[in-house]
DNA sequence: TACTGTGAAGCTATTCACAGCG
DNA sequence: CGCTGTGAATAGCTTCACAGTA
């Protein structure tokens, strides 16, 4: 084995995708004072199953100790690390709606590991106004921003209409990590990272299930057959 | 076989959690004139691979024509079905900071089978306001609010403090289903469903990969060669 | 012919159950 | 002893490849 603390074992998705509801949840318990957890504790504040959490972390390394359980700080720390919060990472929001009003006031992203550096818009009504402590610019303006403060994270929360050509222009001058709000599918040359958060869409699979809910008590039967 | 609630196995998540942006692209084809499609053509449309619409497409049951492909309007009616979309779901948020704004004001829930019925709010500030056409009402009268219009879905996005006691209200008068944009985990009985979003979590994720990248990119070597 | 629908194979993720260690 | 870390077992998901069909 490897002592290296910095050697790159392959985490899966699935394990990283976790990682920050863990992060949160020994953030709650450093808060309330909570100097060690066991697999179990920790578990069931961050919702998931303790053999789940314990294989997690085993990606990571082995930042436990047996018979005890995990220091609070020690574990947070080393989260962090892997997911690069100590970085400070710039980010633009392109898209000065709602939601991206939303984005840029959201105290989330200050609080772990992110910079809002620039809030663009292309509405002329919109532009000039003071949001967050920040003027917001002129989407002309994109390409010197990013390059100028070093974006690395690009949020685009304008309508889908606008999105591709936000996002082609991103990677145009070498971001390479977006975070799309727009109900659309971004298309991105290898290497480019796209989350996608849609807000109807977590609606509808909510409203799916409550249908199955509704239709089993309605219907006390099985949902098997249907007659052609 | 016995009428048990728990026997759904019907639709995988993973299938169920795509069919919205099944559907998001159908819409757009529609939109543009589009009368058929293959599933090459589909996919394309949706970013997944083809084999994977085709396989999703059969647990819903089999609308495409071998040879021709997929009648647009046929296969967004019996997806909408499915998702429940006729039903118009009464929804009520509760928080009306920023993000609740936002999500008041989103026009793709009014056009994709939802109907906002009250949005409600702790703070006195706050109660009284009209968003989105509505009265912002006070936090107090959940209870009969929820009673009154039927509410199947309820939003929460109010600070991680407010949030399982906000939860637990719908939780007691009968809500199922939860969207919850608080960040943190909230506990529920058996039988409720709870979507979480986090605008952090999606960036943290975004920024480990970033990390990665940057670090490859450093260290300029590939990434199979470890020294034992 | 050109496409869908689907068994089967391959992969990834989760859960189990216990060895290993403080 | 109690708890972590992990191989092994299981479950679930994706991809392949082609039989079946309008």
């Amino acid at each position: 084995m490897i002592a290296d603390p910095a050697a790159r074992r392959d985490v899966p998705d699935a394990t990283v995708a976790r990682l920050p509801e863990y992060l949160r949840a020994l953030t709650d318990l450093a808060g309330r004072g909570v100097a060690s957890v066991s697999s179990e504790e920790l578990a069931t504040v961050a919702g998931v199953r303790s053999a789940k959490l314990r294989k997690d972390l085993s990606h990571l390394g082995s930042y436990g100790v047996r018979g005890v359980g995990y220091e609070v700080e020690v574990l947070a720390h080393e989260i962090s690390r892997q997911l690069g919060l100590a970085q400070n990472w710039p980010v633009a929001i392109v898209g000065l709606g709602y939601l991206g009003h939303a984005l840029a006031t959201y105290s989330g992203f200050a609080n772990r590991g992110y910079h809002v550096v620039a809030l663009l818009d292309r509405d002329p009504e919109i532009v000039g106004q003071e949001i967050a402590g920040m003027i917001v610019g002129s989407v002309d303006d994109l390409e010197q921003v990013v390059t100028g403060h070093g974006v690395a994270i690009g949020v685009i929360a304008t309508p889908a209409a606008s999105a591709q050509e936000v996002c082609d222009r991103f990677v145009a001058v070498g971001v390479r990590s977006v975070l799309n709000f727009a109900p659309c599918v971004l298309s991105v040359p290898q290497g480019v990272h796209v989350r996608k958060v849609d807000l109807a869409t977590e609606l509808q699979i909510l409203a799916f299930h409550e249908q199955r809910k509704t239709e089993s008590v309605r219907e006390s039967r099985p949902l098997l057959e249907v007659s052609p």
